[in-house]
DNA sequence: ATAACATGTGAACAGTCATTCATATGTTTG
DNA sequence: CAAACATATGAATGACTGTTCACATGTTAT
């Protein structure tokens, strides 16, 4: 953690306070950027990239998902847990087998987005 | 890796062949469910989120990022690296100080999708 | 009840990542 | 040129993460 003491300045916050008050009212609280943070860090690994994709199409089992993606049924289970957590999928259970599928529309448009920007 | 033999079947994905079909033509090549992935990744740190907030109101330089947000010079140049070869931030020098400013609008539609999915 | 099956889970390991510290690069000022 | 300054960078460290393996839990069928 810094000094609170500004030790480091370059003069240009000093001219613009305006512009340092807007960005400090429009910054959201610490809990809420470490919970966006969390989202992301789901996203962010091209396993449940994969998954996601899957569930797209069509609501599957723990071991469709592991066929379809070449996948081992743990490495799928581990994963289905944090989406889960995640709120981006939601399971079904029927009998010995659980079928998972997208939580919300949230995550087509997020993972459309992230598309745009790398094809652009 | 696991098997190419199929040793885990449920039995399912056998009575749904279009469903098989559907998923494998619709999921994009690997290499661009990587990039993706490393995309999230970007977004998935707090610190990344917090600059990322703070440039939403103005361009701003290193330092006053740093003072702004309370984080290191080191920190924070580090960071903008990752988020500069992620496309996110671009930079614009004028003399011995850069100035960073979002890359793109896709940045703040990624962000604002985020938050609705963290609030609803 | 026993066997077969689908899924969940904990420990362990290897790989990745964010921060810090020290220092280098490049620019302006005296 | 030398000193001051803004930024970049490389190494080191501690923390976190994804996969695998072995096994537990819970369900269906015989």
């Amino acid at each position: 953690m810094p000094e609170s003491n500004d030790v480091e300045r370059c003069g240009f916050l000093f001219v613009h306070r305006d512009t340092v008050r807007q960005v400090t009212e429009q910054m959201p609280e610490d809990e809420k950027l470490y919970d966006l943070a969390e989202l992301f860090k789901v996203f962010g690994d091209s396993t449940r990239i994969k998954i996601l994709y899957a569930l797209f199409e069509a609501e599957l089992c723990v071991c469709d998902i592991a066929q379809l993606l070449g996948l081992t049924q743990s490495a799928v289970s581990h994963q289905l847990r944090v989406l889960k957590s995640g709120r981006l999928v939601k399971p079904r259970k029927e009998g010995k087998t659980v079928f998972y599928s997208l939580a919300d529309e949230h995550v087509r448009t997020l993972i459309a987005q992230g598309m745009e920007h790398i094809e652009e």
